[in-house]
DNA sequence: CCTGGCGTTGACGTCGGCGTCAAGGTCTAC
DNA sequence: GTAGACCTTGACGCCGACGTCAACGCCAGG
């Protein structure tokens, strides 16, 4: 199989491929003239690496589950070091959750309070100045790093 | 004020408000000899568009905000295009939230079942391949566009 | 006068995961 | 023999929000 049938078996580019095998990810065999060379074993990394990026996995993060399905185990999570990295994503995912949440507070709070004094305006009465500054928050860190 | 001074009282970097005033979000007048030359208004959009920024919104998303400041409205949100921007955010922290959430049960089932798998080989029954590959997620698309 | 601490512009580097050329080689079908 | 569909490597582009460096100007204190 070469690198175009492989790509869209996978449903991704020659492009992604090279790259992957740049970085060491997913090696490939070379055939006589050149051409890279793949079997339905590459197949089936290659679809676990892209099972857990949809799952947003960054490609150093799935290298275990890689090194793992090559060492012959029958899952790409059957090893201690891909149990760890689900380990840390679900640690990141509860973090990443609970900021996003706290930020929605937020906004939403100021949307309310925004609209409010937007309608108390078109009433027309002044009222006294409400005085409520956006709280300075310690810096979100937003990205997960 | 100078642009040290300014990035001093906002926490933020000299490298920062050049940036800013290159995207002409916060312009600076000059002094007679070149250095740029700020009050406290400025102060205050810079308040503004690092209090957005920490709750994870563009630079260009903060421009509705320091530009309805700049026309003289008490808040920054005082203006419709910047509560259009607080709706759109909202949106936006929904899906992503969603999503996560989404990513985050599928992780963990897959955690529990490779760490069930795991004890059963431990135990050294063999049992019957569980056979059960990952679904092939629909491309989720996890960075907020 | 000189040092040091400010300021200036310009330009390149960073991070990830590729996209998109460019310039060529290889193989198959007609 | 030639078109065209594949493949190769190499190199630059992209996104956002700056960091970092270079090489220079300005100004106050000793």
């Amino acid at each position: 199989m070469r690198i175009g049938e492989l790509a869209r078996r996978a449903g991704t580019t020659t492009r992604a491929l090279r790259y992957y095998e740049q970085l060491g990810l997913l090696p490939a065999r070379r055939a006589g003239n050149g051409y890279r060379a793949y079997g339905e074993e590459d197949l089936r990394l290659l679809r676990q690496i892209r099972t857990l990026q949809d799952f947003g996995f960054g490609l150093e993060e799935t290298r275990p589950f890689v090194e793992c399905l090559q060492a012959g185990h029958p899952h790409g999570d059957s090893c201690p070091a891909s149990l760890e990295v689900y380990r840390r994503k679900l640690a990141e995912l509860d973090e990443c959750i609970d900021r996003l949440q706290e930020v929605r507070t937020q906004v939403a709070g100021q949307f309310a309070r925004a609209e409010r004094e937007r309608d108390e305006l078109a009433v027309g009465t002044v009222g006294e100045p409400p005085q409520c500054e956006w709280a300075a928050q310690p810096a979100v860190e937003w990205e997960e790093k």
